[in-house]
DNA sequence: AAGAGTAGCAACCGCAGCCAG
DNA sequence: GCTGGCTGCGGTTGCTACTCT
């Protein structure tokens, strides 16, 4: 017993989309908004799928689409997105303003998984012309951010995660705004974040501290405790010389416990502890890494963390 | 110059998750 | 708890442009 198809095929254009049929979805789309897919192509008069009106804005003609090639910025950003959560491309896709899924695929698929896999053949590329097949987007006008992030203002008590050492956490404010343009030219850091994260610091206990300086991005630390590590000692890239002997299981040992009512869930971590620790560790202490890793940890620690983001 | 092979990209397809009834 | 509709996602296909021989 089969699902109805999202819609008959018969009597529907299927292809490449006409300027017309553009034009229709985009002034319906601007009329009453993204949504009801399934409806468009009737009250819009359009013979499309409903899904495939969806796929049209989305992935063309929506206004914040960013044109243009990939930026090294941007490609290595992908990579090391793909490195921490595989194909997902939505996901990647949505810590690179106005790139969409379905271009990151592709661009990961004809260019960056040669490169991972290390095929990648050491001619110089030719570099190709674009091909003509779509006509030009309806609004050049590129949302590229400035990429500036502001910097995480850390105000959460400490987020224990130890096994056997839950400790109460509280509800998390997650303002997702800026972080997703880690690939940014630049990065923003004032002294009130500064000043704030020292408060949290020093008033409430919280030992998740970020700080950074104008000059040294990397020049932050934050602690929470995974398991018995503090991670600020992981992304230290002197960590191996603090004494510690690394235990890399340390990290399984947080993610594969579901024992623990705080919120924490293997099964909604996008990666195992082990694949947390490699990867990080394999990262640069820039800020973009810093981003990802608030992304990440944000999926993997649920209300645990507590992070905002300075609009 | 022309045909074959390759690369890049838009679009399609089917599945799965979510949610309302 | 079950069912069906809607939406989103990832894999795949097919068309077009480009390169090579």
């Amino acid at each position: 017993m089969g699902r109805n198809p999202c819609c008959s095929k018969e009597g529907l254009n299927r292809g490449a989309w006409t300027a017309l049929e553009d034009k229709i979805l985009t002034d319906y789309i601007k009329t009453h908004g993204e949504g009801k897919w399934r409806n468009i192509p009737k009250v819009a008069g359009l013979k499309r799928c409903g899904k495939s009106c969806r796929l049209r804005w989305l992935n063309y003609l929506r206004p914040d689409i960013k044109r243009g090639n990939i930026s090294l910025d941007e490609e290595d950003l992908i990579i090391r997105l793909h490195k921490l959560l595989g194909n997902r491309w939505s996901l990647i896709a949505g810590r690179l303003p106005g790139r969409t899924d379905n271009e990151i695929k592709n661009y990961w698929n004809t260019n960056l998984s040669k490169k991972a896999q290390g095929k990648e053949s050491s001619q110089p590329k030719i570099e190709r012309k674009p091909m003509m097949i779509r006509p030009p987007p309806p609004d050049e006008t590129s949302p590229e951010s400035s990429g500036v992030v502001k910097v995480v203002k850390a105000n959460a008590p400490r987020c224990t995660s130890g096994a056997n050492n839950v400790t109460t956490t509280p509800k998390a404010e997650y303002n997702d705004t800026n972080v997703a343009t880690g690939h940014g030219p630049s990065m923003e850091c004032d002294n009130s974040v500064k000043n704030v994260a020292a408060e949290s610091e020093s008033s409430d206990g919280s030992s998740m501290l970020v700080t950074c300086n104008d000059q040294i991005l990397s020049d932050f630390s934050m602690d929470f405790n995974v398991g018995e590590i503090c991670l600020s000692e992981i992304l230290d890239p002197d960590f191996t010389n603090l004494g510690h002997d690394f235990d890399i299981n340390e990290f399984d040992n947080v993610t594969e416990n579901d024992g623990t009512n705080n919120g924490r869930n293997s099964e909604l971590s996008p990666f195992s502890g082990r694949e947390l620790s490699e990867n990080w560790r394999g990262m640069d202490s820039d800020f973009r890494s810093l981003a990802t890793f608030f992304e990440s940890a944000d999926q993997w620690l649920g209300d645990d963390l507590d992070i905002v983001y300075p609009s």
